[in-house]
DNA sequence: AACAGGCGCAACCGCCTGCTG
DNA sequence: CCAGCAGGCGGTTGCGCCTGT
């Protein structure tokens, strides 16, 4: 298949921002929204790529982008969930609001890589296989209860609604004995429930049922990494 | 004060997938 | 079913800043 060409356009700008083309940005996607990225740097008057628009506007100019400092809190999930879903920086952003999938990528290869390369060098000689499963039980059991999924929706007759994640892991479902199909993606599942934050319970009963979805979903293929 | 090396982060690149005609 | 397009994603790069010498 031909790939679409990109930015290849003599003309279009690189490099970093500058203020006034934030502030066009900015002001053309609230005004208009970003149906189609590709048109909008053309409609918004910008010397600049689509992709580059998207890129621009998702990782820094959101209104509801986090900025600052990683926590303690927010480096442990970060770490737990990488162990869970391997380098999926969308899918791990998505369970932290106001994170995005590049800062935690850059995170991740800046600060926690090395920081669990040194500590599994220094467990390497003491920890053993039993261990090594203890620990991975551990983490599908224990994710921790602050990571909030922005899939779940809860409208006006107090349901909540909930999307399968393995929507947008798209990768490990090749062979899977599920059938990911458009209309499966579709699928929503609803719960009549009084879950509510404090319900840790159903918090938990959230988590192992994500864990099983991400399991199930890739026919075992999914890897731990 | 000047320089070198390392670090952090924004941005780009290229591939993959889904959608549509 | 196929081809082309658009969006999304992860890997990588480049550059400015910081720190040590």
């Amino acid at each position: 298949m031909v790939r679409a060409p990109c930015c290849e356009k003599m003309g279009l700008k690189k490099g970093p921002w500058t203020l006034e083309e934030d502030q066009i940005l900015i002001s053309f996607i609230q005004k208009y929204g970003h149906e189609n990225w590709r048109a909008l740097p053309k409609q918004a008057g910008l010397l600049r790529c689509g992709k580059s628009c998207r890129l621009r506007w998702i990782n820094y100019l959101r209104p509801d982008i986090k900025r600052g400092n990683f926590s303690e809190e927010e480096e442990q999930i970060i770490i737990k969930l990488h162990q869970l879903l391997g380098n999926r920086w969308s899918a791990i952003a998505s369970r932290l609001p106001g994170r995005t999938d590049n800062e935690i990528k850059n995170f991740w290869h800046t600060h926690l890589k090395k920081r669990l390369e040194q500590h599994n060098i220094d467990l390497a000689s003491a920890t053993t296989t039993k261990q090594s499963h203890e620990m991975t039980t551990n983490v599908t059991q224990n994710i921790d209860h602050h990571i909030i999924s922005p899939n779940y929706y809860q409208d006006s007759q107090n349901m909540v609604t909930y999307h399968p994640t393995y929507c947008h892991d798209h990768q490990e479902n090749n062979s899977s004995s599920h059938d990911h199909t458009q209309s499966n993606k579709e699928e929503i599942i609803q719960y009549s429930t009084n879950y509510g934050h404090e319900d840790m319970t159903s918090f938990n009963n959230d988590m192992v049922f994500w864990y099983n979805v991400f399991m199930s979903s890739g026919n075992n293929t999914f890897e731990i990494s």
